[in-house]
DNA sequence: TGAAATGTTGGGGCG
DNA sequence: ACGCCCCAACATTTC
């Protein structure tokens, strides 16, 4: 007969998720100072690696990552548990066990991981297992910062005000308390001692090839913090920090880089603001993932053509800038701020193709890929989104270059032929595609 | 975080 | 000295 469990011999589940790191965790925190024998978990999801491509360096970076946490995870004497499958599946398995009793994990706020959540918190009410969970992918989230009636912000400039505000509202000794670390190294204690290590799926398991793109490194020196505002805007300088993969998969902490933020640039601060801005307006107007923001730009008659949809994501345009945009994107999964907003300016209105078609192929190949925030900017830019670009804001792409790339450093970089008959000629004329933009949206809001 | 078109001003050349 | 034109530079309006 088996002894029975004594009373005390329960435990708590930590799922990571777009927070993997053991430093300054908000869930693994809580779920580390009020329960005892955690136990880590990752699940790689099958409901979102199914729709990519066979190849995605952002899945390659995921795996390393998560073997990366698992092998510290062992060296503190514990286990990271990964399993490869559809969330609620396991779940409804892991969570069967009379031992557990809570389920702790931070907040995700796009559309599916809401319902995702959902669904996951009903399996524990099922089995009255505690599903707590915590702040931690944001400085300030859904309704922390809204208007004085409650309502959400849908204007940057007075959200940023507020936002700012309320930063200050607790302060201790300067510092925040909205961006003050989760000293998570003092209870690392009660992470589950484990005997027989699990086992890691390996890269292939998955269904994937290994990618070779560069991930950016998770430091950003002082230095480019502090210029920032004077150099962000230049493509050929080193004047951006490229965190976003690591904002968006938790690698580094937001309050940390917050902080740092707050002492030395207070443009760098507003572009932490603008991701909890979009952030917000996913949650509150889930209806933008697919549509128009504002509904008098619904069913503008966008163009398709099959050639210039082609040329602009290769880079083949003719307009240097953009091709230099694309390329980037293309080879290495970034592309400089400046240049997405050329490129996306160019796609909608010069070509009047749909911003979707854009957003979705951003989606595929940014490395920092955020749904909120890449939809935020490609509705910004076609006119549609809130506190968007007005419709008859065209980027002249020639003076684009002239105004951020003068040397033609950044252009040189990505298009080796530039200057030689290889490089093709424009494939639409600016003033005539201007023109039909204007027409086209002038008439489609009157 | 726009660019082009249109309007205004003032200096200088010139008869 | 004066009127006229041209045009750069800047300001304002428009899309």
């Amino acid at each position: 007969m088996l002894a029975a469990c004594p009373k005390d011999c329960t435990m708590t589940y930590f799922w990571f998720r777009r927070d993997l790191r053991l430093h300054d965790n908000a869930a693994l925190y809580y779920a580390l100072k009020n329960t005892k024998d955690v136990q880590c978990v990752f699940i790689f999801d099958q409901n979102i690696l199914e729709k990519l491509p066979s190849t995605d360096a952002r899945v390659t970076f995921l795996h390393d990552t998560v073997s990366s946490l698992k092998d510290q995870l062992i060296e503190l004497g514990s286990d990271l548990v990964v399993y490869h499958g559809r969330p609620l599946d396991i779940w409804s398995k892991l969570l069967s066990n009379k031992d557990v009793v809570g389920l702790y994990c931070n907040r995700d706020y796009e559309p599916y991981a809401q319902q995702r959540d959902e669904e996951v918190k009903k399996l524990c009410d099922k089995y009255q297992i505690d599903f707590c969970t915590y702040k931690d992918h944001v400085i300030f989230e859904k309704d922390e910062v809204t208007k004085d009636d409650g309502l959400p912000y849908t204007v940057f400039t007075p959200y940023k005000r507020k936002w700012l505000a309320k930063l200050t509202q607790r302060e201790d000794s300067g510092l925040s308390y909205y961006f003050k670390a989760y000293p998570n190294e003092k209870y690392f204690g009660q992470l589950s001692k484990v005997k027989k290590l699990s086992s890691m799926p390996s890269h292939e398991s998955l269904g994937f090839d290994r990618s070779e793109i560069e991930i950016p490194s998770t430091t950003v020196t002082q230095k480019v913090i502090r210029e920032y505002d004077k150099k962000r805007n230049f493509p050929a300088v080193n004047g951006t920090s490229k965190l976003g993969i690591h904002f968006r998969f938790g690698t580094i902490s937001i309050r940390d880089k917050a902080r740092k933020a707050q002492k030395l640039n207070d443009t760098f601060l507003s572009e932490l603001v603008w991701r909890d801005f979009y952030s917000q307006i996913l949650y509150h107007f889930p209806h933008v993932a697919n549509k128009e923001f504002r509904a008098k730009y619904e069913g503008i008659p966008w163009r398709f053509d099959e050639e210039e949809w082609t040329r602009w994501k290769e880079g083949r345009t003719g307009y240097p800038m953009v091709d230099a945009g694309m390329r980037e994107l293309n080879n290495t999964g970034y592309m400089h701020n400046r240049v997405r907003m050329v490129v996306a300016s160019f796609l909608t209105k010069h070509m009047l193709h749909d911003w979707r078609l854009g957003e979705a192929y951003f989606a595929e190949k940014l490395l920092d890929f955020d749904l909120a925030s890449n939809n935020g900017g490609w509705q910004w830019a076609s006119g549609s989104g809130t506190d968007a670009a007005p419709y008859f804001r065209i980027f002249n792409p020639t003076s684009q270059m002239t105004k951020f790339d003068p040397q033609k450093e950044y252009i040189k970089k990505w298009i080796p032929e530039f200057g030689t008959d290889q490089y093709p000629e424009p494939m639409l004329d600016h003033k005539e595609a201007r023109e039909r933009c204007l027409a086209t949206y002038k008439m489609h809001l009157n």
